[in-house]
DNA sequence: AATTTAAACTAGACAACGTCAAGATAAAGA
DNA sequence: TCTTTATCTTGACGTTGTCTAGTTTAAATT
């Protein structure tokens, strides 16, 4: 059917050779194109050349395949985040401020895998693949050290419960990055400001 | 077929009489029950006991049923704010907690109202009706107003442009809300302290 | 009161979807 | 070489939103 040349490689009109990965590549960038409610099974194996059935030989699901991807974005999302952490030219202030830059950012430059790793698809009836599971937990459990962290600096208010500060934090950065990848906050222009005022609110103003 | 009786009433076999209503009071249970995932137009019809097609003559779309149903969460919500602004018992900051409270009840007790109303599935692709905007902009805009109120009271700072104050303050309650309602925060008798805890950073310790 | 018009409702059909079952093909292991 | 097993395909089923064409009843008009 396909092209039978290119036997050299681990490819074969019959045996893809790596569907799991072309699958998953392959759902990304259909997800980033169309969004979850664009990106169907059927479609995607089309897109890949393959039979509408092929895919279930590698994803159990439908739901583990968006699990999968999401995994790929939180791994993506903690090494970024890990960055941030471990600069040492910026002050804890300026740290705090670029994660909540960045993390606004990250999820306003890509709506789709945001919406994905932290929407009510994957996450509402506990469909969560255990991979995912382990990925995305300790990624909070991060952020709950860092708030310690900033807390003990004296950026963030210490009268407050480290666990219940971290809640609000994340709170405010994922409300504001769901209203403006939900498309509810139309203005993505005003994204800064609204960083710098949620900054201003939330660190003291004791330390420069 | 169904029962020819109670022709006193604006009801026969084949005249339903009043399906719009009818529909609207189904679908919003369903939702309650099953979620937008579960809301089939073709179940709903069935429960309503009518054809498929029927509720075609009364909603173009089932996007336009969905956004009748936003409509009136809207309205619900709308009147249940203003009735805390007016309670003239309270004081400013009680009104802002139990303004802060109350929202995140609601989304906590109406999972999927609140996910219909503030989800994607509306706003994203600017399917919003044009009265559901209507409802749901000025819903924003009083909030706004609250804002710049409790800042003129020296309750919120002042250093802060109303707008951005109430676009972060209104992403905090969105976020808390959503992470509770998506499964991610599963563990919902933390809500008030949550809410204390982001109640006691926005506001000043100013006045008592 | 008779007739026309419009509103409300139904049946049939279509394409797209997720997924199961049964069979075909090819690579890997014995 | 033969067997096993991983990989992929075709066919099918039930569910979904919605279009078209037709039917039935209420309302409007004469």
């Amino acid at each position: 059917m396909t092209n039978p040349n290119t036997k050299h490689q681990a490819k074969t009109a019959y045996h893809h050779g790596n569907l799991h990965a072309s699958l998953l590549t392959a759902a990304t960038a259909i997800l980033k194109e169309s969004g979850i409610e664009g990106l169907s099974l059927r479609k995607l194996a089309e897109r890949v050349g393959v039979s509408r059935t092929a895919p279930y030989h590698h994803f159990k699901d439908k739901n583990e395949l968006l699990c999968a991807i999401a995994e790929e974005g939180f791994n993506h999302w903690h090494k970024t985040s890990l960055d941030i952490f471990s600069q040492d030219k910026l002050s804890n202030r300026e740290k705090y401020q670029q994660f909540f830059h960045d993390y606004i950012h990250y999820a306003a430059n890509n709506p789709q895998l945001y919406d994905l790793m932290f929407g009510r698809a994957i996450w509402k009836q506990h469909k969560a693949t255990q991979g995912l599971r382990e990925i995305a937990y300790p990624s909070f459990q991060y952020q709950v050290q860092m708030t310690k962290h900033w807390q003990a600096q004296g950026l963030l208010p210490s009268d407050q419960q480290s666990l219940r500060l971290a809640q609000v934090t994340w709170g405010t950065m994922h409300g504001i990055a769901r209203l403006l990848i939900d498309g509810i906050y139309a203005d993505t222009s005003h994204i800064d400001e609204m960083c710098e005022c949620a900054v201003a609110l939330f660190t003291q103003n004791l330390p420069k």
